[in-house]
DNA sequence: CCCTAACATGTAACATGCTACTCATGACCG
DNA sequence: CGGTCATGAGTAGCATGTTACATGTTAGGG
């Protein structure tokens, strides 16, 4: 038979609703329509989203098993904010796994890949600078998936992705309390530089820098919104430390 | 469709059934009932345990996420084995928790803790002897497990339980053609030892050093069943290579 | 004989029905 | 007034119905 070209395909084949509505519940967990703590239920969801309870059910099921969301037996399903525990667990899983990732793509990057993380890069940058905070998570998040993609571990990729999405939570909307964009940017630029400079060593070292404070920064948000007295320290040392 | 003989009865009577069902599936799929690349369908399944297709669904849709089957729209689903890149993708995963989860845990067990690891140890030992393969699995498994459990970081257990889940196709019922459970059995020993001696820098590279061989010998074992000529070492360093 | 396309079959994905359970509420009793 | 217990609303979990689609088969045209 012969080919047609330019009439590949319309869309890569739309995915399942199940998988839709993943996407649509965190977006709407991030944008604070679901509150985190109160009581919601499958069927009104479900209602709200002119779907039925199965795909709905399914994404949440899904969500539900990175942590972000549980379910309550014959009650409900409340949308949980990762406790200080849970953000030490998850910064220590993404130093074991991102920062040797990291040392490997540095490695075995070709320039392609080279050019498509400076690229990732000079997007955080232009978000940083036009305040543009959704965005500036969002290529935040891609030049960490890009790293661990060229390493060419994809189920990492997937591990990391989620843990990714189950602290989320605990930083969105209270970034700039703390920190500008242009110093979460700065604190990427010596990645990229040893990455580029084909670094392995560097490289793996500003990534674990990078994942320390940001973990440290969250990891001291989540204990003051417990009003907890606990030393954040003691806690990150007892998890991710690296004697 | 041909029925599925050896598949039925729910094993224990407690948690949700679509749990149970991940548990009676995944014994059927190491049991051999259910075999790797044959198509089958939910539907069928369903009727075999007696249940509906709602558990059934869910329980597969769990042990498709771990990569241990593959669903087929509309056509059905398939139990896949590893193929070689995700034995090195799973050790390489483990490799890079499970280190520095014994090197922590060591530093930080408790006396009990100690006690039950040298348990677990011992209770391989006897499944050894008495050449009980199941048995010594299942040890095994619970050995790592209650290492990473000392170290306190649930979410790690999961993942490396996971991973754990997803090779066992790959050696299971062929472990004694190439290894003896007692050499098995030794590779373990160090790290108990160390860990009992409180050697926390010992107790890490013990594991390294077990992770390592057993990685690459059920990558070699899943090279040669593909029937790939490709060279061992430079897919492992590829992916778990630590420079 | 080859190619095409209508058709039959079987399925995942989605929709809907059903049930046993949780818990809030409030009447009733000590 | 405090505590127990019926009761009713609301839900997750499980069961079942429905739909759209991927694939194997076969009839029909060249």
């Amino acid at each position: 038979m012969s080919p047609t070209p330019g009439l590949s395909a319309l869309d890569p084949h739309s995915a399942s609703l199940a998988e839709r509505t993943i996407v649509t519940l965190r977006k709407a967990v991030l944008a604070g329509v679901l509150v985190p703590g109160r009581l919601y239920s499958v069927y009104q969801v479900a209602e709200d989203l002119g779907i039925s309870r199965s795909p709905v059910r399914e994404a949440l099921l899904r969500l539900a098993e990175t942590g972000m969301v549980r379910f309550e037996r014959n009650r409900g399903f409340r949308v949980v904010p990762p406790a200080p525990h849970d953000i030490a667990e998850i910064f220590s899983i993404r130093l074991a796994l991102e920062v040797p990732a990291v040392r490997r793509a540095t490695l075995h990057a070709s320039a392609d890949e080279r050019a498509a993380l400076r690229r990732r890069y000079e997007a955080m940058e232009a978000a940083a600078h036009s305040g543009d905070e959704p965005a500036f998570e969002e290529h935040d998040q891609e030049l960490h998936a890009l790293l661990i993609d060229i390493d060419g571990n994809a189920r990492a990729g997937r591990i990391v992705a989620n843990l990714r999405d189950a602290t989320r939570l605990a930083g969105a909307s209270t970034v700039e309390s703390d920190r500008s964009l242009q110093e979460v940017l700065i604190d990427h630029l010596p990645i990229v530089e040893a990455f580029e400079a084909a670094d392995a060593e560097a490289a793996a070292s500003s990534m674990e820098r990078h994942l320390e404070t940001t973990g440290r920064l969250l990891l001291r948000r989540a204990l003051r919104r417990h009003g907890s007295t606990e030393d954040e320290s003691s806690i990150w040392d007892r998890l991710a430390g690296r004697p």
